[in-house]
DNA sequence: TCAATACATGATATATTATAACATCAAGAA
DNA sequence: TTCTTGATGTTATAATATATCATGTATTGA
């Protein structure tokens, strides 16, 4: 994790096309584990399994596009297998949905709470996860002002992220 | 057009339950005719029509609801004729999309260009459609700082606006 | 005016995303 | 053990969206 300021933190960075991912997986399920452990939830092989083929594709990541990987090793694996499992991983804040993709992504740091905002790259799919408090409070001030009592903020981000941004400039 | 401060802008209110709805209709599609003619922009009846029926529910819609509705005038319609209009409609902003609610809802200023920010009300679907640049710029911030080159922000805040949240308050 | 063109719509089929409903199984509590 | 609860299996279907090709209509430019 990245801090910026005391204000804004990269909870996920954009990461370079060719990094270890097989790290960022392990972590990511060793994290998911502890913090499971730690709650008392049921953190069973399936949703383990499903876990560990969203941060797979490290990018968003649709939810029949799990299935299919799923019958690898559970043949006969059906939509409501997938949906339960990643409705359990959201519940529990271990994965984020992104609205705009109707894909879903592993969360950078389930150990802390936070609202999702990411940066999206049409280009490489690459989702870049923040916790910048200074957006959340703008949001946060504007409802107060109308009343709005907030439940949950949605905040997707669509472009090119620095590096595909390069090659698009450069050819 | 309610102005906040020189910064922020609601594009579209919160309106009491009751509101003279039919008046909000025509203004809106009179805003579109105009715009639509400045721009030489091809406002069919099929488009206006849709329009009408986007704004008719003055909250957020189903494309298959506008389908249902249209069906009352054109009894073949198919979806691709819903979602075509609706395409042209997003394309020069007369409309909005939800992505979190996969709906559509009338744009409440194509006369000007801005960001689409939307306090959506969970219990009465109102939406108020919202300009505030500090939320904007918090994000843009943001993404510069990462190289990041944003093309699309979509700011979806779920929650109760003013008149539901005092409902539950008292009972 | 007429053909050529481009845009708009009609019509059919199908893809993609998500949920309902009910059956079965497995683990722990009484 | 039996009961209960939560997790998963299974089948069917709902809800959202797009591809494709045919047809119609408005403009425009020769």
């Amino acid at each position: 994790m990245v801090k910026l300021t005391d204000d804004a933190q990269i909870i996920a960075p954009f990461l370079s096309h060719k990094h270890d991912h097989g790290k960022c997986v392990a972590d990511a399920i060793a994290a998911a584990e502890l913090r499971c452990k730690k709650e008392g939830l049921s953190f069973t092989p399936l949703r383990r399994l499903v876990l560990e083929l969203v941060w797979s594709s490290h990018g968003p990541i649709g939810a029949y596009d799990v299935l299919e990987k799923l019958r690898d090793s559970r043949r006969n694996a059906a939509p409501p297998t997938v949906y339960r499992a990643l409705d359990f991983l959201m519940e529990h804040r271990l994965i984020h949905r992104i609205e705009s993709l109707n894909a879903y992504v592993g969360c950078g740091d389930p150990s802390r709470h936070h609202g999702g905002q990411f940066l999206i790259c049409r280009d490489c799919q690459a989702v870049a996860e923040l916790d910048d408090r200074a957006i959340g409070r703008a949001v946060s001030r504007r409802a107060d002002a109308l009343g709005f009592d907030v439940q949950q903020q949605t905040v997707e981000v669509i472009g090119l992220c620095a590096e595909c941004s390069a090659e698009t400039r450069h050819g």
